[in-house]
DNA sequence: CCCCCCCC
């Protein structure tokens, strides 16, 4: 009995080919959901196969009854071709909805000629190397050559290469955890650092990595032994066979993916490299959307988008109060074509390794929404993907346009003013600041200038504070080397130096007394807390040092400005948010802009 | 088995 020879590329190609007769070589259920059974057939025409085959599930009784085994031959009387999946990343399958049994597989026994797939043929005219994996190197998980299986591992090698020979995938979408017998094929989307953990159930350390195929998406988390095992051999944007891991319900509150489950790695995941058909697995889409636009959506949403980092903020560490751990966040304002500025956040190793001073494009996918102010800002959280200067046409069209100075009057600003941070308050004189009466309105505002420090006084620049991390409150000295927090409401024996020093800065238009606390402080003395508290305690001449080291030198302040009212006084308070070194490239590009303001020459509108 | 992302 011979095949129709080579039909099923023109099939595939949308002929109409009556009557094809073809092998069958493999047959698959691909969903365990009971309502829909749905099979899936490998089936060849010696010298093409198409594992892309369905059929439609009227036939489903054919399977059950036994009629559809390996090698039996059949004949189509009915099929249909239709492409499935979103617009631009559709595959073509091939439904069978008629057909007659010409031979059965056990009287057949063996496969006809050997076929490579379709999609080779269109490539290649002539039949070339069967393009599904067979054995390929590198392998790694408990794929290893033959040669050092032992037996144990024998029985995961065939099920994952049998999978792969019959050229049979699971979509990630009919992934359940009633059924374990499945290999995926998907594209790394992103990938976690090693986080270690420890608490009352134990210790140890993980990571996760995001899995995408046509159908869909899903978490995976590889734990402890797992975790070393696969760190380093699994990268972004590599595409993979994945099979043996365990499946269980995906907790929602942590991940946006679209996927009811994720899954675990176990003794006996195993994870190989796919070289060819890469391009049957999807990029990464992203769902890009103007910085203008995060204005309309809803807060916590998930966001794409793309933009120049215009400006980086300082790297921040600071204690959740909530959970008391330590956290890394650096804050940057990206800009794009929409004239628009979003405050992006970044975290841990994201936060400490960036360079943001070349102004890179940034491109971010499911960052979440932050509502302050009635502003939006995008955080960096578990399940987002960023990458830097990707090479994209939307990348470059950016680049152009900032380095034409796209960038240099961005009107509309989607997140709050916070001063602090990175974000751009407006440049102001300090007799700006004082003759437009700043602070006099019911929110405070805020500016930033750039001021050279004139005197700092050493009186009252500490107080002895609550030594729990979490707060700041000043203490009552009880005398007998105990100190009382009223707000923790608990005696200490110990307590934590905390500043709070007044300055007067100065800029070319006037001067003012402004406040600033530790952090600051620390920063201009170059000292900690607990040092200049000490140095002011017990060692004057070294606290002299320490404070006439900052006389005189300049900065750039961020300021946040407030009328306070003090019993029957209003005083308009100005409070340091932040002092960073002079930037002066943006320095003078803001005094040119003032230039062209004041004169009108060098404008272009 | 993690799952924290504050504050303003």
């Amino acid at each position: 009995m011979s095949l129709s020879t080579g039909v099923i590329g023109r099939i595939m190609q949308g002929e109409d080919v009556e009557n094809p007769v073809l092998q069958i070589l493999a047959i698959k259920r691909i969903n365990s959901n009971v309502e829909s059974e749905r099979y899936r057939i490998l089936i060849s025409d010696g010298m093409y196969f198409n594992s892309y085959a369905m059929l439609a599930s009227q036939l489903n009784h054919l399977h059950q009854a036994g009629d559809l085994e390996e090698f039996t031959i059949v004949r189509l009387d009915k099929y249909m071709t239709s492409l499935v999946g979103k617009e631009g990343v559709g595959k073509r399958v091939l439904i069978i909805n008629e057909l007659s049994v010409l031979k059965s597989g056990s009287e057949q026994k063996s496969k006809i000629g050997e076929p490579v797939t379709y999609e080779n043929a269109k490539k290649t005219p002539a039949p070339a190397a069967p393009s599904i994996p067979t054995k390929k190197e590198p392998l790694f998980g408990n794929i290893n050559s033959s040669k050092n299986n032992n037996n144990n591992n024998n029985n995961n090698n065939n099920t994952m290469n049998s999978t792969l020979n019959a050229g049979l995938t699971h979509p990630i979408a009919s992934l359940s955890p009633y059924q374990n017998k499945w290999v995926i094929k998907a594209r790394v989307t992103a990938k976690t650092a090693i986080r270690t953990w420890s608490n009352p159930r134990g210790e140890g350390k993980l990571f996760s990595m995001d899995l995408m195929d046509e159908s869909g998406e899903i978490r995976a988390t590889a734990f402890k032994e797992q975790c070393d095992k696969f760190y380093d051999l699994i990268q972004v944007d590599g595409v993979y066979y994945f099979s043996k891991c365990q499946l269980k319900p995906a907790n929602k509150q942590y991940s946006q993916l679209k996927n009811d489950y994720e899954m675990t790695f176990t003794g006996e995941t195993m994870v190989q490299m796919c070289e060819d058909e890469e391009d049957s697995i999807p990029e990464i889409k992203y769902d890009l959307v103007p910085i203008s636009q995060v204005s309309n959506m809803e807060n916590k949403a998930a966001v794409d988008t793309i933009g120049i980092c215009k400006e980086v903020g300082e790297l921040q560490t600071f204690t959740s109060r909530t959970t008391n751990k330590e956290f890394k966040k650096r804050d940057l304002t990206l800009v794009d074509m929409s004239n628009s500025a979003i405050s992006l956040t970044l975290w841990g190793d994201d936060a400490v390794n960036f360079d943001g001073h070349v102004q890179p494009v940034i491109l971010v996918k499911g960052t979440r929404i932050n509502e302050f102010n009635g502003g939006k800002s995008l955080s960096l959280g578990g399940g987002s993907i960023m990458k830097i200067n990707p090479d994209i046409p939307e990348a470059h069209k950016l680049r152009g346009w900032f380095d034409n100075g796209g960038g240099d009057n961005i009107a509309n600003m989607v997140s709050a003013r916070t001063g602090g941070g990175t974000f751009s308050a407006d440049w102001l004189t300090l007799k700006d600041a004082r003759e437009r009466n700043l602070g006099s309105g019911d929110k405070p505002d805020y500016f930033q200038c750039k001021a050279v420090v004139h005197i700092v006084k050493q009186e009252n620049a500490f107080y002895k504070a609550c030594p729990q991390a979490e707060c700041n409150k000043k203490v009552v000295d009880e005398g007998n080397d105990r100190y009382r927090c009223e707000r923790c409401n608990q005696d200490f024996p110990n307590f934590k130096y905390r500043l709070l020093i007044n300055l007067s800065i100065g800029d070319w238009t006037s001067n003012r007394w402004v406040t600033c606390f530790s952090e600051i402080g620390e920063q201009l003395l170059k000292h900690t807390a607990q040092e200049v508290g000490e140095a002011l305690e017990n060692d004057p001449p070294k606290a002299e040092q320490m404070f006439s080291g900052m006389n005189f030198s300049a900065h750039i302040f961020k300021l946040r400005c407030k009328n306070e009212v003090y019993g029957d006084m209003t005083r308009n308070k100005l409070t340091v948010q932040s002092v960073s070194p002079i930037n002066y490239k943006d320095y003078n590009k803001h005094l040119i802009k003032e230039l062209q303001q004041l004169t009108g020459i060098g404008s272009s509108n």
